[in-house]
DNA sequence: ATGGTTGTGTGACAA
């Protein structure tokens, strides 16, 4: 059987609902992990899921700012929270499900972008982002027995050279520090994480899931940078059949600066 | 080019 799921930072559910809906539509993922929702649980727009299939839901919303969701056509079970800091930001949810023979902890996050100053002394946000890699460090793709993993999400970080349109030039910029960079593959080789994202794409070839608004035009410029993860436990590594990133999508009307990623798998 | 754009929610902040 196939199994698939996606990933996008959607920058406020509510203002996207026809893009999120022509995805879904297009692509059919079994499971959808949005970030940025921008919304209150209480006003989350579950019809238009509810009205293609995806009847289970784990949503971890505030007002304004941040807010994370696991949009899904499988039952979730034993949802759960994290607030690294606490600081009483919605930047994480998790959720057991079944697959094939399979019980999957699912990770979503978003993890702050950390402002200008990449200086935790003079910058909470950066100190921020710091703790969320601090909390990574502590998780372990294997950490729960006889349960495979994945994390997905916006983690803010690029970490390999690859990763960004010039790694000379972002050396110094949020998203690609050393500190940054350095930390996450850390907590990819400490958790035994695998890059999914990686496995049929490695460096040199570029791969971006962000092409800033600020750009006159992103696809000329192209000075994307790949912000967006998907990582699973080393037992899902031979059942991934197909990664791909929805370029397409932020050619689409009112787009996301980020653009949607699925993993497909075969089981 | 130390700019530029977008979203929330109606002023300032976050990204």
């Amino acid at each position: 059987m196939q199994f698939s799921l996606a990933t996008w930072n959607i920058n406020s559910v509510r203002l996207r609902m026809p893009i999120v809906e022509r995805f879904l539509d297009e692509k059919q993922p079994d499971i959808l992990c949005l970030q940025e929702t921008k919304c209150p649980n209480e006003l989350f727009p579950i019809a238009p899921f509810n009205d293609r299939g995806y009847l289970h839901q784990a949503i971890n919303g505030q007002k304004g700012y941040h807010g994370v969701a696991i949009i899904s056509r499988l039952p979730l079970r034993n949802l759960d929270k994290r607030d690294p800091g606490d600081v009483g930001h919605a930047r994480h949810i998790s959720a057991l499900f079944d697959v094939s023979e399979k019980t999957v902890r699912l990770h979503n996050f978003y993890v702050p972008a950390g402002g200008d100053e990449p200086d935790p002394a003079i910058n909470p946000k950066f100190a921020h982002k710091l703790d969320f890699i601090a909390a990574l460090k502590g998780m372990h793709s294997g950490a729960e027995p006889g349960i495979s993993s994945i994390l997905v999400g916006d983690l803010n970080i690029a970490p390999l050279e690859h990763d960004v349109w010039s790694h000379k030039q972002l050396l110094k910029i949020v998203s690609h520090t050393p500190v940054e960079t350095e930390g996450l593959m850390d907590v990819i080789s400490s958790g035994s994480w695998l890059d999914l994202m990686r496995q049929f794409t490695p460096e040199p070839e570029k791969l971006y899931t962000w092409w800033s608004y600020r750009a006159a035009n992103w696809e000329l410029a192209n000075k994307g940078r790949r912000l967006d993860h998907v990582w699973s436990s080393p037992d899902l590594g031979p059942h991934l059949a197909d990664v791909e990133i929805l370029k397409d999508a932020r050619g689409w009307e009112k787009p996301s600066d980020h653009v949607p990623v699925i993993a497909r798998f075969d089981f």
